[in-house]
DNA sequence: TTTACATTTCAATGGCTCTTGAAATAAACA
DNA sequence: TGTTTATTTCAAGAGCCATTGAAATGTAAA
């Protein structure tokens, strides 16, 4: 992954909203949420939370699928993992200096 | 670390010059870089780097020094190590299914 | 104590981001 | 078919971000 790819990635995490949809679709699980039920959670309109989920859908953090008249949405694990080694590998370069202060 | 924080972080590494910048410094070592020598890399102006420079101390992924004429920068691993920290612990709860993709 | 060097700060500009509410699209049901 | 439900798309506006070049700041050397 480049530089430009990283930070693009990096900018749809850049947001409150954001980050609380993917927190909210890891604790519903592999059946994921609806557009619906991600508004309400957030307090947000639809057409806010529409916004920020075609962000984060057009990152490659979530996926969504049609069921009914819902879309329901699901986390894709892998990216947040692809940034994860973006950080550790990539940007630090395996350092031990890293390693040291792992939490 | 709450979502407010992690958003703002994020938004510190959501740029190419940024990034890059944090490289450089990993690659530099515990001696770090003055603010021309990062410019000079980067094929930025002064005023430039100098802008993308502030907007990584303010966030704290990096932090300077003067020395002499220059101020020497250099990078800060545990900032870096608490966001993976956040993305693999607060965001994704240690989940399996995120380990299952580590790279 | 001027002069040069290294870097930041400032002001202006263009572009991007986020929010809101209204309109459009899509699917299911009566 | 017409209506309701679920969601996205659109247009407009406010605010933030990044870039540029000029001016200001701080440090060392002649």
């Amino acid at each position: 992954m480049g530089e430009d790819e990283a930070a693009r990635l990096f900018h749809a995490l850049s947001n409150a909203d954001r980050l609380s949809i993917i927190r909210r679709l890891v604790v519903a699980g592999p059946q994921g949420l609806s557009a619906g039920d991600i508004a309400q959670g957030l307090g947000a309109s639809a057409s806010r939370a529409s916004f920020h989920l075609a962000a984060l859908a057009e990152a490659g953090f979530i996926h969504r699928q049609r069921q009914s008249r819902s879309l329901r949405y699901t986390v894709d694990y892998s990216s947040i993992a692809a940034l994860v080694s973006f950080l550790t590998h990539d940007c630090c370069r395996d350092s031990p200096e890293l390693r040291a202060c792992r939490l």
